[in-house]
DNA sequence: ATTATTGTATTAGGTGCTTAATACAATAAT
DNA sequence: ATTATTGTATTAAGCACCTAATACAATAAT
């Protein structure tokens, strides 16, 4: 999965993102050790103090810790991460309703649209 | 519906799809007049340079007109809006269903989940 | 005719994000 | 011991966005 980084957005929050995401989807699994600051940036096509930032915001939220130089891990705190998921999921399923009926579907035809969506296995999103 | 503008995206992309979507869902009926761009700032708490700036693009996107000095109009190509409104809840459907796969879920899983929340008439999404 | 309102344009200043170029301290690797 | 790699910090520059303060031309309202 590469890094798609848009210009419509700060960087630094679509990096904190991606790298959230890889963590909640097993990507960068507990306990692991993240390629470098640099690596990383090198990676994104960003500067390092841009994967810089995004990293330190992420270790503040405690899903990554840094032992000083050896280099920055993936928690082991599996059930925070689950909690994470979880509440990623929650987050994206309720933002996705409100814009739905904020268009003027109603909840019949929101499940109507997506099943529709699901079960002609368009499930290659783009 | 109040303006709800955030400060991690431009504003003026925030205004377009507010407009937007009163349009598509008929706050702004096809053919009706639009508060001046000095009235519409002041509802939003943004600069009218802001706000012109979204008008202007919209306008450019072929959803909303200009008379000179009698003020902005929304299109009365009813089909157009339709085709806006669709492409909408496209989007939103593919954004979501990418969103969840991402994180793990499967087209099952992503059915339960949703179903589960619209049955437990969950409907005031915050 | 005069006034008010419309969209529009311009200039200046402030802010946050990003990049670039360094530099430093700590420690793993050799 | 020496070297390379780690995270971290700093400074300067450029850019897009936003606000503020005006100003202007066209025309609707009076």
């Amino acid at each position: 999965m590469p890094w798609d980084i848009q210009t419509d957005r700060p960087i630094y929050i679509q990096l904190m993102e991606q790298i959230q995401l890889k963590i909640c989807s097993g990507i960068y699994p507990p306990g692991s050790r993240l390629p470098s600051v640099r690596d990383l940036a090198q990676e994104a096509s960003v500067n390092p103090n841009t994967m810089q930032r995004a990293l330190a915001e992420l270790e503040a939220a405690g899903l990554l810790y840094t032992n000083r130089t050896s280099g920055r891990f993936v928690t082991e705190d599996t059930e925070m991460i689950v909690h994470v998921k979880n509440k990623l999921a929650e987050k994206h399923v309720k933002d996705f309703l409100k814009k739905m009926t904020e268009l003027g579907f109603n909840s019949d035809e929101v499940m109507s649209i997506i099943s529709d969506i699901v079960e002609t296995e368009e499930m290659k999103y783009e």
